[in-house]
DNA sequence: GGCGCTCGTTGGATCGATCAAGGGGGCAGC
DNA sequence: GCTGCCCCCTTGATCGATCCAACGAGCGCC
């Protein structure tokens, strides 16, 4: 009954090797050769060693929809991939993507990508947990008032947001996040130490709570140091010529002698109106963006950037997740991580 | 005897609805939900609507793992997912990630990323193959001596790469690429029709083939319109510093008045070597970069850039795609594709 | 009215793995 | 020598969808 033949070279059977051709071959039944791949602890050393020559034999790997229909699972994380927006410095999902996908690998899990829907935010996430599809989620933008962590939970299903949940801090969901505020306070205590007094801040509007997170950490360490602030901060778009204009209107106003910003797009703006105006980034004036885009790494002028442990996050989402999945108590509700500074020539 | 009862509310019921429910409520059999769903041409319109109408009160969803088992198809699409190299600014993988997401959605595949392991660069290509977990694979890094598309057409994989088989003029396999000589026809045309005569090309080495079709775009046109090309062509490492040096030796010895360059990290090295001299980019000398990358967008003098069409490519890819699993006679072995320049103030 | 045909529907088998019980052999204990 | 027990392994059922062969209703035709 044989279906399936071993054709001797690498090339692939027409009909894949199944379990049953395994367990036939090495003279073992089917669950023992289960046994094999998911419990090896069950079998006798011979036996086990047996089969596992048979498998390597036969180049045997298992169905994954086979077992995926009867285990329930699929060992598929899901992730809404939002690319990065065009005429910004943000790169931050590529870096967490390649993270993701390394640190889901180790753990046994496969990234499976979907589109952004913007006229039915949930409807990916609900095609895909509803046709059993993923596992969990890892949810990417939970910016205030964006509904899919909401809804996840209200589903009960398994994931694990990039992401404070800034808008209701009785949020029942886990998530894990990088501590901007102690970025901002790096980047400012580092220009303090070179000897900068007078900081200036540009950054987001009000209504973004990680914009004001950031912003935060400037403020703290210019109070904590006794240095002043008023005059020395602004809000705008997130765009390069907001950016520069913001910057201009400080130099004028208030003289700063260098710059922290919410992002490397307004760090790039900042950089050029010091280049109109025939400062030097870094002797003349010192700037630190946010995100250590590749923008700040290929400028010219290296720029100085608050970098995310994209690494460390894409771990701890996975480990938080194994944990959802095997039901165990989550240790911690939420994880806050370190970020660290590049220090390049522009301060 | 149905297992799960619908809540009501939005709520996800603990065992998902399946067919043999929907069948049940709607007095029919399992077959004909499943045509419903798969081949409604076959139903009464009646018919058709009763079911319908219980497939949505009940919120079902086809099982995938159920469907995959039974179809030995996964409607997922295996991309290996390698990140951009830090410290340059080619920023392709990103953007084409997401196109192709978006694209594979509307065919209704989803894409499956995995990592790029430097040790077995076919191991999770194998591994996912064997399983049947995926149905093909995009291949994005054909360059020369990438053993990835030979071992995939030795398996009869399906699979479509995105690049030319540039090592081997009777691969088998086929592909979607974009023109890169067409990019620096257009780049050199557009420096050519604003005056410039002394047009410098700063390339890669020469094992590089896509570099070397880059640099033929600009060799060619620069031929066809009777302009000199000697002494004005260097070929550098893809690093910006290697950029800046080559800009700083060829304005030295050649003194040319614009760049086509292979990347927009050598044009951001071209752009350093300007600005140490104060020589102002667009208005001094031109510079022309390849990929579009962020860099080109928010650097503060926008830098003229070829775009290449990765949106068309996604489409492509996935349209030859369903060709091949849909085992239809793939029209044409190889697309290649137009790229567009992105004019900014850099020229 | 009977026959054959099409169309829509039905129950059973199947994909390939894992789960839940059941069975056989070896060894110790009385 | 028999029982009991443990260890290792096997057998049958199951996950939820689709494929297959066959069946019943409705229609036209003679």
């Amino acid at each position: 009954m044989g279906r399936s033949e071993h054709r001797g070279g690498s090339q692939l059977p027409v009909t894949p090797t199944t379990l049953a051709d395994v367990a036939e071959r090495a003279g073992v039944s089917r669950q023992t050769v289960s046994n094999a791949v998911n419990n090896p602890d069950l079998l006798r050393p011979d036996t086990l060693e047996r089969v596992r020559q048979t498998i390597a034999e036969l180049g045997y790997s298992p169905n994954r929809a086979a077992r995926n229909l009867r285990t329930r699972t699929s060992s598929l994380i899901g992730l809404r991939f939002t690319p990065t927006q065009e005429g910004t410095a943000n790169a931050t999902m590529d870096r967490f993507v390649h993270s993701l996908v390394e640190a889901s690998e180790e753990a046994g899990y496969a990234v499976l990508l979907f589109p952004a829907d913007d006229e039915d935010p949930v409807g990916g996430y609900d095609n895909l947990l509803r046709s059993t599809a993923v596992d969990a989620f890892v949810v990417t933008d939970t910016y205030l008032g964006n509904p899919q962590a909401t809804w996840l939970s209200q589903q009960r299903a398994p994931f694990v947001a990039f992401g404070r949940p800034w808008d209701d801090d009785v949020a029942r969901h886990v998530w894990v996040d990088v501590d901007g505020a102690a970025g901002t306070r790096l980047a400012t205590q580092h220009l303090i130490d070179r000897g900068h007094t007078r900081i200036a801040w540009i950054g987001w509007r009000k209504d973004s709570p990680i914009g004001e997170d950031r912003r935060s950490g400037w403020l703290t360490t210019m109070h904590d140091n006794g240095l002043p602030t008023t005059g020395l901060a602004s809000r705008v778009e997130d765009v390069v010529h907001s950016g520069a204009e913001a910057a201009a209107v400080l130099l004028d106003e208030s003289a700063p002698t260098a710059f922290v910003c919410a992002s490397d797009t307004l760090a790039m703006g900042v950089l050029h109106t010091l280049w109109i105006r025939q400062l030097a980034p870094g002797r003349d004036i010192a700037v630190v963006g946010f995100d250590d885009s590749q923008v700040a790494q290929v400028y010219p002028v290296g720029l100085t950037s608050v970098r995310q442990p994209l690494e460390d996050v894409a771990v701890e989402i996975v480990r938080t997740l194994r944990q959802l999945l095997s039901h165990q108590p989550v240790e911690t509700r939420g994880v806050l991580l370190e970020p660290t500074l590049a220090i390049r020539e522009s301060s």
